[in-house]
DNA sequence: ATACACTCTGGAGTTGACTCCAAGTCAAGA
DNA sequence: TCTTGACTTGGAGTCAACTCCAGAGTGTAT
């Protein structure tokens, strides 16, 4: 599968590929006699992985060590398990957070909706924007 | 209240306080006649806001939006509400993907788990990384 | 009144994560 | 073979959101 190919199937741009596997995000992509890279199912994998960590707010870089861990090979079994446990657990900090942050603004909205709704627009003085 | 004992009740430096009022994230904070700022409980209240939103990943440009709005008066209500209720969904989003990506890390970390736990170190064929 | 910690401003620098570019190479169709 | 569009690399540029700095002013304790 070629560059252009896997940015269509993502949603993502070949800069991002190739910036992805520069700095080792994902693994080196195999090459086709001409240099050109050329993608197999596993690369995807790796590709779809990238992506699904990212949007998700793992930082570049733990998924470069996460790879520097996997070509080690299998004594780094227990340290990947570990990386990927700090990011789990970095990821439930930013969901707490962000849980607490969608409370607060649902809150805001129902107390805007009743102030247009009912024409008081103003708040109660103890309370904060 | 001045900008140190803001810093070390929220747990934030005094350039990004600096930063947050420069740019419009809160509004201007009072000052002492020598020109220190001073801060009040309704700056506080903007401060907390401000915190609560970036820690959620609101943009800081959102919020200056919101605070220029604010300073519009009461005509402006309604865009209040709808800017909310975008940063609303906005974070809604990102709680979606980060779900998403929570699920699969604690199956890969299970997966891992596993495989430590029976000394099988290998995973199928099938199954990306 | 002097020292010392704190604060001010304007502007430059940093960080993470891309994103763009130039100059050259590759490959499929006419 | 020639053209045209996609691909290559190394390196520079961009963007959001801070973060740091120099040089100057403030304020309080001795």
């Amino acid at each position: 599968m070629t560059i252009k190919e896997v940015c269509e199937k993502y949603g993502i741009t070949a800069d991002t590929l190739r910036y992805y596997e520069r700095v080792g995000v994902i693994p080196a992509v195999g090459r086709t006699k001409g240099g050109i890279r050329n993608y197999t199912e596993e690369d995807l994998g790796w590709v779809e992985n990238a992506i699904c960590m990212r949007s998700a707010g793992v930082s570049v870089e733990m998924l470069i060590e996460y790879v520097r861990l996997f070509r080690e090979g299998d004594s780094t079994f227990q340290a990947r398990r570990d990386l990927l446990a700090q990011a789990r657990a970095e990821i439930q900090a930013e969901l707490d957070k962000i849980n607490e942050t969608a409370k607060l603004l649902d809150y805001k909205i129902s107390r805007y909706d009743e102030a247009i709704r009912t024409g008081v627009l103003s708040w109660d003085k103890d309370e904060n924007v």
